[in-house]
DNA sequence: TCTGGGGTCCTAGGACCC
DNA sequence: TCTGGGGTCCTAGGACCC
């Protein structure tokens, strides 16, 4: 921990929600949830009004439309988001090159390697922070934050949760301790649901009684690590530094279904998309990974992973789909799978030549032959047979659209974003030849209803088209400019 | 009709080596 | 012949974070 409040953290208020209502003027001041589409969808964001009706994060989707039916309910825009995050990290970095962003709308900065003297007095930093928010209004066409000052990651982030939306808190030196001591010991990060039951049971519920219970008690129940982390945050000492780089150290994706899926055909189509789709990503990033891991959740709920490590590292989406679809072919999908993702890890920078040849024996080495050598290692869970997985497998290497709709709109997914091929997703931007930029408000009968409205616009009026309209098309978030916004 | 998607970190147990 | 321990790598699962 540090003698001065020199660690800021600040998390833009509401985020998605507050980018929407930038981009669609006749939605400011109402309540808005971003996510929350279909059947299986979550809340990403809700908007403060729609938070009086008790929307919150993470909340199912038929339970935020329960609570707050009259609201609006969008698909993300994570283009958008991307862009307005840029802006904000950019005048982060402006003021010190130690900014360690958590999520597009949270970052940390260290404050005591600021590129210009900063006064770390209370009435200095609301100073620097009225600039800051101004600038990131500014910046962002009205994007308000919450933003908290203190000696350590721990506290600044805590600062800023005390004072949202809009606040600035900061923590003195010294009154810490103080501050956290009657709190519940879920402000603690890294006690979550599970940890505050486990903990709830020797009798601590505040941050207080975690101090008084011994680390070797604490860690009789949720291990050695996380006991000792734990206890020493009970006393708000926090020395983890501002960590402007962390590297990478794995890349998946993953798709909810609508409804659960069962056949295999459509299964290991998905998987092999989702394969390259990561195979693209590692490859734009300038890596290689060694392990491959498929993800599947079932229709129970009940999670499980499968992996593979190589011993040379890989980046083309050939080798990682053909690895995926070999886990998967080992996988007993008996009563349907509702959740199936592809990942790599153990990512490294370049490829190590290879300084001992191992002739063929290695099955990695050598790409051409894996199918019929390339049986995954054993392990004490099983083994993992990828010998049906080549070329001649099931759906064949050359298996890009095998089954109707994979790759496009047939298999409903339920996630947040959109990215769902033609679909018309509520809150996607649109333009139509002749009425200009506009957002799809809902569709559905085969029509789609659009309202026409930016953020360089007033309240825009609506119309309806067949959604087969040829002109009408979906668009590119219209990039926010504050000159313009001037203009 | 419950329960997203992208991550990080930790643990436990087996294999394997010295 | 009995009993070992340390260390590393790997797999699977789970808690947690935003």
């Amino acid at each position: 921990m540090r003698s001065q409040p020199s660690v800021l953290h600040l998390d833009l208020d509401a985020f998605f929600a507050a980018v929407e209502q930038r981009d669609k003027p006749s939605l400011r001041g109402k309540a808005v949830v971003v996510g929350g589409i279909g059947q299986r969808g979550v809340v990403a964001t809700a908007s403060y009004e729609a938070r009086r009706f008790g929307v919150r994060s993470a909340m199912p989707a038929h339970e935020a439309r329960r609570r707050a039916p009259h609201a609006a309910f969008l698909a993300g825009r994570f283009e958008a988001y991307r862009a307005a995050s840029h802006e904000v990290m950019s005048i982060l970095r402006e003021l010190s090159p130690a900014v360690e962003p958590l999520s597009l709308d949270e970052a940390f900065v260290d404050l005591a390697q600021a590129r210009r003297p900063v006064e770390l007095t209370d009435a200095g930093l609301r100073r620097l922070v009225g600039e800051l928010k101004a600038e990131v209004a500014a910046a962002t066409g009205g994007l308000t934050a919450s933003v908290g000052i203190g000696s350590s990651k721990f506290i600044a982030k805590l600062a800023t949760e005390l004072g949202k939306p809009d606040g600035l808190v900061v923590v003195a030196p010294g009154a810490e301790v103080p501050l956290i001591e009657p709190l519940p010991v879920s402000v603690i990060p890294g006690v979550g649901p599970v940890t505050a039951e486990k903990l709830q049971r020797i009798g601590v519920h505040t941050v207080a009684d975690l101090q008084r219970v011994s680390v070797a008690e604490v860690a009789q129940l949720i291990g050695k690590a996380h006991a000792q982390g734990l206890t020493d945050l009970a006393y708000a000492r926090d020395d983890r530094p501002v960590e402007p780089e962390r590297e990478t150290k794995s890349i998946s994706m993953e798709d909810t279904f609508e409804t659960d899926l069962v056949d295999r055909a459509t299964l290991t189509a998905i998987c092999e998309r989702h394969a390259r789709q990561v195979a693209a990503r590692l490859r734009s990033a300038g890596l290689f990974a060694r392990t491959v891991t498929l993800k599947l959740r079932r229709h129970d709920f009940s999670t499980q992973t499968r992996s593979t490590t190589l011993r040379s590292p890989i980046d083309t989406p050939d080798e990682i789909a053909r690895l995926a679809r070999g886990l998967l072919d080992a996988i007993d999908l008996t009563g349907g799978i509702r959740l199936l993702g592809v990942g790599v890890a153990g990512l490294t920078e370049v490829v190590q030549d290879q300084l001992f040849d191992e002739s063929g024996n290695d099955p990695t080495d050598s790409p051409d032959s894996a199918d019929e050598s390339g049986t995954v290692r054993q392990s004490a869970a099983g083994s993992v047979a990828e010998s049906e997985s080549g070329v001649g497998g099931q759906n064949g290497a050359g298996a890009e659209v095998p089954v109707a709709g994979v790759t496009g709109p047939d298999i409903p997914v339920a996630g947040v974003t959109a990215r769902h091929g033609h679909r018309w997703l509520p809150g996607i931007d649109v333009e139509h030849d002749e009425h200009g930029r506009g957002w799809v408000w809902g569709s559905g009968l085969g029509r789609v209803t659009v309202r026409f409205e930016s953020w360089q616009t007033g309240p825009g009026p609506v119309r309806t088209f067949a959604e087969a309209d040829p002109a009408l098309h979906r668009a590119d978030p219209l990039p926010y400019r504050p000159r313009c916004a001037v203009a």
